[in-house]
RNA sequence: GUGGAAGUAGCUCAGCUGGUAGAGCGCUGGACUGUGGCUCCAGUCGUCGCGGGUUCGAUCCCCGUCUUCCACCCCA
């Protein structure tokens, strides 16, 4: 019986992760300059908290929670998002009452029981911001920019910043009801997708991917026709804040997403080389769910993003490629004498320096191997007659170059060595 | 949840409608008895995903199962 890693569940390997750890220092080096302070929240919230804030008739509380009873029956769930938890958080401690604006970011694992597929898993990452309190639509812009930003950052070129707004409880029901007015008499005509589409949410109708369909939507209403002055007003104003950050856009009037709790600004950003899963982030308002969720009526603007997806992308462009970084010096010994005076000069070079050195008692052809393929910068060679004349060699890996140093002019000789 | 493809060495893969497995890379050692990256030589590794069936005999055929991948639903 050998164990594996569960369906939809993965190891991030060492070769691998020191990517990941490049993309983590990124986004928090970029949330930082935004402002947005981080935030670790519980992996498990109560089940009733995502029911009631991403909404029931959503895929995501309908069919992908990891739900659990614990030990006293209480009914848990594994999080399948950041921001319901977020915003539990928010309320709980009061967090409004000391700041007009709450900026939190996120970085960490989130749960859903899906089929897993490239860039899709069960235990995937997600970062996230969220900022609380504010009603500008500077905030929204600042959002996207931020999308953007870290992106372009990683040297991820090509990303589009779609938006749309999904406008606000009093246009939105008058929206969709105008919508499956115009589409009714022809409703026998989409495909079956649409027809549930058409019932749950007739907005999600636009993006199907059948062309008759799109085809019979050609001259439907569009949601930026049917706003409320307030929303249409926020709309325009988050694009007057884009232009001006020169953040590049497209309006996608067939734009929609999955949660429920969305208002007003909604968008996603999505790299074209990733095929069917190519949002990389989504995000958009959610100015009802702090008052949801018991909380004073507080509006909000947030983004997600999957990290897996990230990292395709990452990887697919130039800054994802490369060597992982080795040790800077190598430390090559032959004897047992020099085993020890090695583990010596390797505790001393490590207060700043990273050191590397053979464990295995190897041939020095194989320690030297080891130095090289591990990409370190000097190597250290510690032998029986240098330390008869209580020296040691240095020897440049690129160069090839090596000499002869004094114990005690070890250090400045290896610091003349990397400092070029 | 629906439809399709695939699982063979650490990695990438080959294996003729059935006769108990191979290559390249990697790794280890040597040529170079204390010097890596090039070259050459040698060596190492497999419950052929798992369980069952057919057969004298199954990596190959059949059934089940698990996992991955692709598309859909949906999403990150």
């Amino acid at each position: 019986m050998r164990y594996r890693a569960p369906r939809g569940t993965r190891d991030i390997l060492p070769e691998e992760s020191w990517k990941w750890e490049k993309v983590q220092r990124a986004f928090e080096d970029t949330a930082r300059r935004f402002g947005y302070r981080d935030i670790r929240l519980p992996v498990f919230e109560q089940t009733e908290l995502f029911a009631r804030g991403i909404g029931d008739a959503t895929d995501i509380v309908r069919k992908e929670m990891y739900t659990f009873a614990d030990r006293k029956g209480r009914s848990l769930t594994l999080r399948p998002e950041g921001t319901a938890g977020t915003v539990r958080a928010y309320i709980e401690h009061n967090m409004g009452e000391s700041a007009r604006v709450t900026k939190l970011r996120y970085f960490c694992p989130m749960f859903r029981y899906e089929r897993p597929q490239a860039g899709r898993y069960r235990q995937f990452w997600q970062w996230g911001l969220e900022a609380i309190g504010s009603m500008s639509p500077s905030v929204d812009a600042e959002i996207i920019h931020f999308c953007v930003s870290l992106f372009t950052n990683l040297g991820i070129e090509g990303s589009v910043a779609k938006l749309n707004s999904a406008g606000c409880k009093s246009c939105t029901p008058a929206y969709n009801e105008a919508l499956r007015e115009h589409l009714a008499p022809r409703l026998d005509e989409f495909c079956p997708d649409c027809s549930e589409r058409y019932e749950r949410n007739p907005r999600r109708m636009f993006d199907c991917k059948n062309e008759s369909c799109l085809a019979l939507l050609a001259d439907a209403p569009s949601i930026l026709d049917s706003l409320c002055d307030e929303c249409r007003q926020h709309f325009e104003s988050v694009l007057e804040y884009l232009d001006r950050m020169s953040v590049p856009y497209e309006v996608d009037k067939g734009l929609a997403r999955g949660l429920d709790y969305y208002t007003r600004t909604i968008f996603e950003v999505h790299y074209p080389g990733l095929g069917a899963q190519s949002a990389l982030c989504g995000g958009g308002r959610y100015d009802d769910l702090v008052e949801e969720l018991g909380g004073k009526p507080t509006p909000a603007v947030g983004v997600s993003a999957g990290v897996e997806r990230l990292m395709l992308a990452y990887e697919s462009e130039s800054g994802g490629t490369g060597q992982e970084p080795g040790p800077e010096i190598y430390i090559v010994s032959m004897g047992e004498r020099a085993e020890r005076e090695a583990a010596g000069l390797a505790a001393g070079l490590r207060a700043d320096r990273s050191v590397e050195l053979d464990h295995q008692g190897r041939s020095m052809k194989a320690q030297m191997r080891e130095a090289g393929r591990l990409g370190a910068r000097v190597a250290i060679i510690v032998g029986e007659d240098e330390l008869e004349r209580g020296a040691v060699s240095v020897k440049d890996m690129e160069t090839g170059d090596q000499v002869e140093v004094e114990l005690d002019r070890l250090n400045e000789a290896v610091e003349e060595k990397l400092a070029k």
